[in-house]
DNA sequence: CAAGGGGCGATAAACCGTTATCATTACGGT
DNA sequence: ACCGTAATGATAACGGTTTATCGCCCCTTG
């Protein structure tokens, strides 16, 4: 049976405050903030679980490894700073993405990923 | 002084001839059926010196590691097949791109990915 | 509140892509 | 063709991320 411990409660916290993809180095610190004793091993499992869940979805951004985010998020795209290497959610989409693929090739899906620098960054 | 080994001819030629994104393996693969003695070592060296001499250039796309395409192509984006694994270039693209990031981001560049089935896998 | 067992966390180990090592090969200038 | 040396290739080593291990803790149920 599921148990509901205070890492667990940390992490989901953690990532509704954030609202942004999280690495698994980011959720560490930020859930060492709420649950000092918070180890990887841990973060790593409840990720995983939570993403079999369905509470969050991987978000594979080039450079370095996974992020993640709360999956009941609608259609969006993200931004990603090259100097704090922070992700940050895009709200907006360009129309037809759909048609801009060769002929004979069926588009299940796309990511628009724009790179600079972010607001605290620039 | 730079050497013209039947090794880099090879790794060119291959790049020439694939019109499209190629991971290490996919250029040790077709690499090896040029030269069937190619190493993994030869291409990582090769690779790297390619791109530091600006002929190739690297490709960040999502899962797995990294690829390699010629680097005087123009402006475009990429599909990824979700059956294959095989990635294409896609040589339209969006306007208005930079102006979708949120309000005191500054875009330095974008990359759009489709993820769907190849002509060949659909 | 007591007890059973799932979860935690420190650590070790597996994993994967990349780089270093080094004896051997072969390119290119003479 | 010869020779010096850069390049090759099999393998070991590396670094970073992810997973397995296992004794202890604490959440849950009765």
């Amino acid at each position: 049976m599921q148990r509901d411990t205070r890492q667990r409660r940390a992490i989901r916290r953690v990532f509704t405050m954030a609202g942004r993809p999280l690495t698994l180095d980011e959720i560490l610190e930020y859930g060492q903030r709420i649950v000092p004793s918070l180890g990887v091993a841990t973060v790593y499992r409840n990720v995983k679980t939570l993403v079999r869940e369905g509470w969050l979805s991987r978000v594979k951004l080039p450079g370095g490894g996974l992020r993640y985010e709360l999956a009941d998020r609608p259609h969006h795209h993200h931004f990603l700073c090259n100097s704090c290497d922070q992700a940050f959610d895009v709200h907006r989409c360009p129309d037809e993405v759909e048609t801009l693929a060769p002929d004979g090739f069926q588009v299940d899906s796309h990511e628009l990923i724009l790179f600079g620098r972010c607001a605290a960054c620039a």
